[in-house]
DNA sequence: AGGATATCTCAGCCTGGCGTGAGATGTTGA
DNA sequence: TCAACATCTCACGCCAGGCTGAGATATCCT
């Protein structure tokens, strides 16, 4: 490929730094193993920590921080269970997935 | 919300292990100010580095390396302008990128 | 009540990755 | 040919962020 359009070489300078923010923040958020992992299995319905603990390999406790930076973020949702409140439910909250897919669509669209 | 599917908690253990390797890698490229500025403005267009740099608000040899980190991946293209060659114009692969999004569609899907 | 289970929080360590500076390559114009 | 320009590459220093271990909280079972 050769580029045509501009004929003579005049670097345009002075252009407009693209807003990018929200979508290095949600880059941010799927950039690892963990997070994206249980991103992963939320999808499929709500998961307990230890459930998703065991299926990706890593410790509890890693886990939970990574489950506190979706918190955070307003990704996922945790409420105990019925029957045995021990166990915390974790789920997506699809909104929030939307708005952050949209806001990668920024700068992939 | 209150999880009501297993009224017995059940945790179900050996849940297979979600692969999310390529989307983790896409999310990484994507993660960084610089490399998505890239993306985001090559979106419009061909541009030179120089100009990147400067709406970026970056050093060149900065932009340089992380036009490298892109182009490792296949996501971006770089040819000489053709009346002055001193000048690199980088294109996106939207083939490439269109893989990349779907990669993350894997984990948001 | 007391022990076991499930999860959370935090401090401390450690590695990956970014920015910078210096030098190399290729291109243009005088 | 030589200076200026555009870009690349690499080594080095630094820091954000992940893993770990220890301790705290909440819930269940006997």
């Amino acid at each position: 490929m050769r580029a045509t359009l501009p004929v003579v070489a005049e670097p345009r300078l002075g252009l407009a730094a693209p807003d990018v923010a929200d979508a290095v923040a949600a880059a941010g958020l799927l950039a690892d193993p963990i997070r994206a992992g249980i991103l992963r299995m939320l999808a499929d319905g709500p998961h307990c920590v230890c459930e998703m603990a065991a299926a990706l390999g890593a410790r509890d406790n890693a886990v939970s921080n990574h489950l506190a930076r979706l918190r955070a973020a307003g990704l996922v949702r945790a409420s105990r269970h019925d029957a045995n409140a021990r166990f915390l439910y974790y789920e997506r909250d699809e909104r929030a997935v939307a708005r952050l897919t949209a806001s990668l669509g920024t700068v992939l669209g």
